[in-house]
DNA sequence: GCGTCGATGGCA
DNA sequence: GCCATCGACGCG
């Protein structure tokens, strides 16, 4: 069987883990009466309260609430006043971990450019309203595809430059089979975001 | 192809 | 005031 649903076991781990072996695994939307499915090809760790590029190193607030919780609980939040970020937390309660959803490729014959964390959730639908919800349930969740290889690149993080000695960790992961990443010169690919 | 910038709102 | 972003615009 090659595609089992991820259950709570497989997100109980610390997030740099879980971010590579997301690659290459299916995310499932059920919204209006449809499913779409994308296949995870960018993700990045958010390891910890010590990570200073992790929302939960400035302390638990109401925001940050979810990542204190229980493993494969999506944490969802709002970034510029206008994109919502969609993450999976790992690890274990009272470990404010979580792994950022950076990109995917629409599966299925369904079109959508999923590649960028804005762009993802817009297409998917995913707001602010799923913070919290419980991965495994039915409306999101995902699927292992043990029939698929990705190729791993690890690079540093996106847009945290003020994360001190953090911002240079390689805790970005893509799958350089994705159409994404990396290309050869010249050839589409994330604008000003291919700094390895 | 690449740098710069504005939009937009919640959060500490 | 600052962001785990995006897309439009201008350059030559």
């Amino acid at each position: 069987m090659p595609r089992k649903k991820l259950r709570h076991a497989f997100f109980e781990r610390p997030a740099i883990d879980l971010a590579r072996d997301l690659l290459g695994t299916i995310l499932v939307r059920r919204v209006r009466g449809k499913e779409y499915r994308a296949r995870i090809v960018e993700t990045e760790a958010y390891v910890g309260a010590h990570d200073l590029a992790c929302h939960a190193s400035k302390g638990r607030t109401a925001r940050t609430e979810v990542m204190f919780g229980p493993a494969g609980r999506a944490y969802v939040y709002l970034i510029y006043g206008m994109y919502d970020m969609l993450n999976i937390v790992a690890s274990h309660r009272e470990d404010p971990q979580a792994v950022l959803i950076r990109g995917a490729e629409p599966l299925d014959r369904w079109q959508a450019d999923l590649t960028g964390p804005g762009k993802l959730t817009r297409a998917l639908r995913i707001t602010r309203a799923q913070n919290g919800l419980d991965l495994t349930g039915d409306r999101l969740f995902l699927l292992a595809d043990s029939a698929y290889r990705p190729q791993l690149v690890e690079t540093r993080r996106i847009g945290i430059d003020y994360a001190k000695e953090w911002k240079d960790a390689l805790l970005r992961f893509v799958d350089a089979n994705s159409g994404l990443f990396p290309q050869p010169r010249g050839v589409k690919t994330h604008p000003s975001r291919n700094a390895l």
